[in-house]
DNA sequence: TCCGCCGTGTTAGCGCTGTTATCGTGGGAC
DNA sequence: GTCCCACGATAACAGCGCTAACACGGCGGA
């Protein structure tokens, strides 16, 4: 048998899977775990004290299957990588998320901090790589805003949010313009399309490759980027220009 | 005197101003609003359709103040401008805001709907200008998703992400990209750069003017744009080029 | 004038909630 | 043994959302 704090976590969670935070009474709470009723409160103190914990283990989850995805030598990519499993946490807990990024009252989950430390750091990656146009502390926060707003208006309005291509509207949107990778879905960035067309107007040849501009973009970035390790772009010239 | 129903509704909306929706007990609604308990239940069938219509009538107020900016000629400064104000009613009415965009349980407010129209209608100006680069619908719900993320998260935990340059870094991410203007707040976009260096390198004369390349970069979008009126960009040819 | 209707005020109460006090019990430490 | 402490069980509290029942008063129609 386990531990009654773990029993009462562990039916809190299970609640959470079909009910929002506040639906959940202690009595239900209690009856799951097989614990007396004043256990929460020795435990807990309060039942907002139960929530912040239950939030906070949580955030492990969310963190564990965070760093489970694997670095790769593209710190920009692995940004997105980040945000789209961020997305898949949100919509697979729905209660838990919104438990765990909208607090209520002043208790709020300590671990948000750990969350934002982790995708600093993988925002420093970005700028260690020379690929990151703001400081690193900004980026992470407009990323996570975007991130959770994205999310937030998923689950409370699926109806007029739940379109799946916001989310990568958005992530490419916002991690593009932080670390200057115009790269989006199924298009080229405007500078990209604009420079291939140029360079093949006023030379009269073909368009350029995609990979030699792309150096060139870099190159042409503003200054206080270092000099580091440019790898080529994953950017092709095969899709290149107006599809139609 | 006025109607019980108004009373109820003003009364909400002060007790609002200073609690959550959620810690608000019908009681002090009704103590406040000199109305008998039952009053709550014949205007609006429960406690959850009273905050749906207080919600509603916060819809009206945000979009009043939207409404109340002048539409200018440039249609994409209209949509920063949509944004700006939109953080600032969030920061001024955080419970409402809260009430308004994170709805418990099932009950929604229709004015969303509205909110989103009006937005729709903002982005549609910038097609119409040929200032957008994706359909409208995904461009509204972007803008919007992420406009919300950055306030629930300053509202939610101020500490870590009130820093006001969020606001503005991540609406210019969204904006800057859905509209194709990569202008930012200290730095021309990549897209301009690269391609008046690009022209000067490969024509061997000075960078081209800022307007004439505004044009071409218009004229290179992709189809689904309207031939409509297209002004000068703001985009002045002084401050071109690296900055060192 | 009388009637009925309707919006409103009043009282009492139901079942549920979070929370606490109280007592009992069982097992490990000294 | 005995002390202590984590845990279980019961009962109770005040407050909550919500409802039933009734009383009052103004107002249009017969």
């Amino acid at each position: 048998m386990s531990t009654a704090r773990e029993r009462i976590l562990e039916a809190t969670g299970e609640l959470l899977a079909t009910k929002d935070a506040l639906a959940i009474s202690t009595r239900a709470i209690c009856d799951r775990a097989k614990v007396g009723a004043p256990e929460i409160y020795r435990q807990f103190g309060d039942k907002q004290g139960l929530l912040t914990a239950v939030a906070d283990i949580g955030f492990e989850r969310f963190l564990a299957e965070k760093r489970r995805n694997p670095l790769t030598e593209d710190p920009v990519a692995d940004l997105r990588t980040a945000w789209d499993s961020h997305v898949a946490f949100a919509l697979r807990n729905p209660y838990l998320y919104r438990l765990m990024f909208t607090p209520t009252g002043d208790a709020k989950p300590q671990a948000i901090k750990e969350a934002q430390a982790i995708l600093l750091k993988a925002v420093e990656r970005c700028r260690d790589a020379g690929r990151l146009l703001m400081a690193p502390e900004l980026a992470g926060q407009s990323i996570l805003s975007a991130n959770v707003g994205v999310c937030m208006m998923a689950l409370s309005f699926p109806e007029l949010f739940g379109d799946p291509a916001v989310s990568p509207a958005v992530r490419d949107a916002v991690i593009g313009t932080v670390t200057g990778d115009e790269r989006e879905d199924d298009r080229l960035g405007t500078a990209t399309v604009l420079a291939q067309v140029l360079v093949g107007t006023l030379t009269g040849t073909a368009p350029v490759t995609g990979t030699a501009l792309d150096d060139l973009t870099r190159a042409l970035r503003p200054p206080a980027i270092g000099p580091s390790d440019i790898g080529p772009s994953d950017i092709g010239p095969s899709d290149i220009g107006p599809s139609d």
